[in-house]
DNA sequence: TGAAATGTTGGGGCG
DNA sequence: ACGCCCCAACATTTC
């Protein structure tokens, strides 16, 4: 136990440039050791060779080797239930204060209040900032006060807001000598914390700047895509939201300004109406009969609905850890309405698979796609499987990248009949909502 | 960021 | 030339 120490906790926002917190941190009054732990409670739930447990052990290591090079300093690394961990850290330091970055979703809510009682029983005070997004919580709510729960009014007044506002962009390196240093922390390989090499890669961000029509064939055509891949980065804040805004204002890419301002509406929806996780945004549509067939929804899961540009979506999402957007509402459509799936089953598997998962937009837009979320999509508004072929991929290019066997005779039949099955959908939604 | 059903219009074939 | 039918093309409504 030497002299006192800050410590940054590191959690979704795994960068060291214009990270809030950490920057805050390093500007109080004693040295930072920043920290990351490997939540024992969220990686249990993850298959072993989970993708992105790579990528946030491969960054984590990344950012350790460039401390160490450039400034004699480090980055501790630890397994367990930040309880655990927090208890044992009080033990080991004098620790006059944390740091973290604001973190929104349920279980971070409730994770973050334990660990500020902890904290505070030791008479250690705990210092949160806003990262990820622009604009949080309350922020950008009606002039009454109450939350948006429609998009375009939102994002109305978030440009308003934005405009009467300043973006700061920090840097971090006039700070980094406050960082700890020249001491060996800990670290953890992969093995160390039950995992191995995932078979796919996170990709890296490709900070291309795309012209405005680029973008739009892009993220109209799945052949055609070019997309970013920024999803994953937003997530795990490899990359920062505010660069992020300043690149769309300053390419004038409005659709895309657009996309983040989405991102930021549906992680205040999730904020404000944290039930809507499990229980429909309009309660009546708790009450659709839906039908669940296990068999069915292996089918969907594995792309082998027979109905070629929904295969091909899931199919990508199976092999890459990514789906074209156009095509997660085909799919999402067609699992809740043309299957009667309930979308909780389809959210939870794009939560296992999407490297750019995040819970307040997955949320969002599979309550969207069911027609039971916030500003959602019409009940009766079924996608036609094949007439989605002609408008977006009428080469079939996406589907003979991802379904290369679609005119083979092995390739099967629809599983559903799209006329009896969208009728069928009209009836179950009909009656639940009557 | 839908698609199907239904309604309307107008050109062309044909008796 | 006229009326009739067919049907494509477009518009509107309905789910």
């Amino acid at each position: 136990m030497d002299q006192p120490i800050n410590i940054f906790w590191f959690r979704r926002d795994l960068r060291l440039d214009d990270n809030t917190g950490l920057i805050a941190a390093l500007k109080g009054n004693y040295p930072v050791m920043p920290v990351f732990i490997f939540d024992t409670e969220i990686l249990e739930k993850l298959p072993k060779n989970d993708a992105r447990a790579t990528f946030i052990h491969d960054t984590l290591q990344k950012m350790r080797s460039e401390l160490q090079d450039e400034h004699r300093s480090s980055l501790a690394i630890f397994s367990g239930t930040p309880q655990e961990v927090f208890a044992q850290l009080v033990e080991d330091h004098d620790i006059a204060a944390v740091y973290i970055n604001h973190d929104y979703e349920p279980y971070a809510k409730k994770r973050d209040k334990e660990i500020e009682d902890l904290l505070s029983r030791h008479e250690i005070d705990l210092f949160t900032f806003k990262d990820q997004v622009v604009f949080e919580k309350t922020e950008v709510v009606k002039d009454d006060g109450n939350p948006y729960v429609v998009y375009t009014p939102y994002m109305r007044k978030w440009k308003e807001t934005f405009r009467n506002s300043t973006l700061l962009v920090q840097d971090i390196a006039p700070h980094l000598p406050k960082l700890v240093q020249g001491q060996d922390l800990p670290n953890l390989t992969l093995s160390d914390i039950g995992f191995e090499r995932a078979g796919i890669k996170v990709p890296e961000y490709d900070a291309t700047p795309m012209l405005i029509q680029e973008y739009e064939a892009t993220r109209n055509f799945p052949a055609k895509d070019q997309t970013s891949r920024l999803g994953p980065h937003l997530r795990f804040g490899t990359v920062s939201i505010r660069k992020m805004m300043k690149k769309a204002l300053a390419e004038e890419n409005e659709t895309f300004w657009n996309e983040l301002i989405w991102r930021e509406f549906f992680m205040q929806i999730l904020w404000h109406f944290p039930h809507t996780v499990n229980k429909a945004f309009k309660p009546k549509y708790d009450r659709i009969e839906w039908r669940n067939n296990e068999e069915e929804f292996k089918k969907w899961c594995e792309g082998r609905t027979g109905y070629p540009l929904v295969d091909a979506g899931m199919r990508q999402l199976n092999q890459t850890g990514f789906m074209h957007n156009r095509v997660r509402m085909l799919t999402g459509s067609f699992l809740c309405k043309h299957l009667l799936i309930d979308w909780r089953w389809g959210e939870a598997y794009f939560a296992e698979k999407l490297h750019d998962y995040e819970m307040a937009s997955n949320v969002g837009n599979w309550q969207w796609v069911a027609g039971c979320g916030v500003d959602a999509a019409p009940y009766f508004r079924i996608f036609n499987p094949t007439t989605q072929i002609k408008k977006f991929d009428p080469a079939h290019q996406y589907i003979a990248k991802w379904v290369p066997d679609y005119q083979e005779l092995t390739y099967p039949q629809p599983m559903v009949d799209h006329k009896m099955a969208r009728e069928r959908c009209l009836d179950v939604y009909k009656k639940a909502l009557a």
